[in-house]
DNA sequence: TATTTTTTTTAGGCTTGTCTAAATTTACAA
DNA sequence: TTGTAAATTTAGACAAGCCTAAAAAAAATA
């Protein structure tokens, strides 16, 4: 269908598009690891393709076309990364890349085996909603810690960064999806939080706070 | 570790190494649906990388270490394949493309934690034996039909013939793995085969009776 | 408004893996 | 053993995707 190539420019774009309305070269650029000049050969192709909306110089958008395809590879993922976890048993700071590779397998009726086989998950194990074979997916509608108030509770249901770093400090800490936080207080000097969770006071860092997710 | 490109070629030169010794050029660009040329090429890659011994005009063979990979990639397509009948509840003729795909995700731990999830199945939906982590398998010491005698009886064990039509054949005639047969007759004048199987007696011609193995 | 900086695009090249056409080597047959 | 056919390799080209360096456009600033 597309190539792996054309499927990862898509998938950027989407997830820059979630930010910013119109996606700039070199945002693309940063995001894939690659020179603004490759961005602006790939963009050219995918606007032939009537994939992206694109003006020279004006950055792109995903047309519904685009769109399409770009939900339906973030769907493969989040399955194989939920197969993963929940199937054979392996960590989720461990699972990202091997996602990466299977969500290239063309099969959407595989996917759709995959999905039913699984019993329907509707979020990854970071707490990202997985799209319906239909591209139809609840809006996140998590708040970052650094965004709430001294005395809130919540429960911890997503990142905003992935890396395996991130996850692993998390999983060290106990901070993992499920459980349940107060924040107790915000340090006006440096906006570090603490957090009390299970009895325990946890101070995180202001970086940590904007990329853990709560549902209140 | 190695491109896809460098997977298929390996793959097709083990596969037609189990019946000539030495491979020719024009047996992998026909295994392979390519132009000889550029088998040539590939050839001097991947004896550059000690995959494969090559002497021009000679044709090849695996090094140990190209044997290895080679074994890996079988590994992996057929614990996929186990993995979409088994599952994921496709059809024995529906799974070869899709794990065509699969076999090319790279991670070997993956892979061993998907056999232990399965159990450590030893044969493939087709009957095919599956290498384990250290690359054993027991050889197919299968015959096909077309080599037995009138009388002999024996259980469906494995195919010779991958393709959707040929499985698709024996799904409707019900020769499907498991089934016990007897060799009835064979016609002397075009070597067809009359088979009986629950009571009922069945015509194969010796097209398919070369390519349906059964164990003794 | 004019100038500088930043962003984006173009131009030209490289690698991988493919192809066709031509040359070469090997195999077979008279 | 020599000539022809078949198999294989080489030569040269092409598409996809990437790169660097230079040019062009847009944005920021004086």
């Amino acid at each position: 269908m597309h190539t792996l190539a054309e499927e990862n420019y898509l998938k950027a774009i989407f997830k820059l598009s979630q930010i910013t309305e119109n996606v700039s070269t070199n945002q693309i650029a940063a995001e894939l690891a690659t020179k603004a000049s490759s961005v602006t050969d790939m963009l050219r192709k995918l606007a032939e393709k009537l994939l992206i909306n694109y003006t020279r110089y004006q950055g792109v958008s995903l047309t519904q076309t685009g769109e399409k395809v770009a939900i339906n590879i973030i769907r493969r993922h989040r399955l194989w990364e939920y197969f993963l976890v929940e199937k054979l048993h392996f960590k989720w700071d461990e699972v990202h890349d091997m996602a990466e590779e299977m969500e290239h397998i063309s099969s959407n009726e595989l996917i759709d085996r995959l999905d039913e086989f699984m019993g329907f998950p509707s979020r990854d194990p970071h707490g990202d909603p997985i799209p319906d074979n239909k591209g139809n997916f609840k809006k996140n509608d998590l708040k970052p810690i650094s965004a709430v108030d001294v005395n809130i509770c919540g429960i911890i249901s997503g990142v905003k960064d992935h890396s395996t770093a991130f996850l692993q400090y998390l999983e060290k800490q106990g901070l993992t999806i499920g459980k349940k936080i107060t924040v107790k207080e915000i340090i006006t000097y440096d906006n570090a939080v603490i957090l009390q969770m299970e009895n325990k006071d946890i101070q995180i860092s202001r970086d940590v706070a904007i990329n853990l997710l709560i549902a209140l």
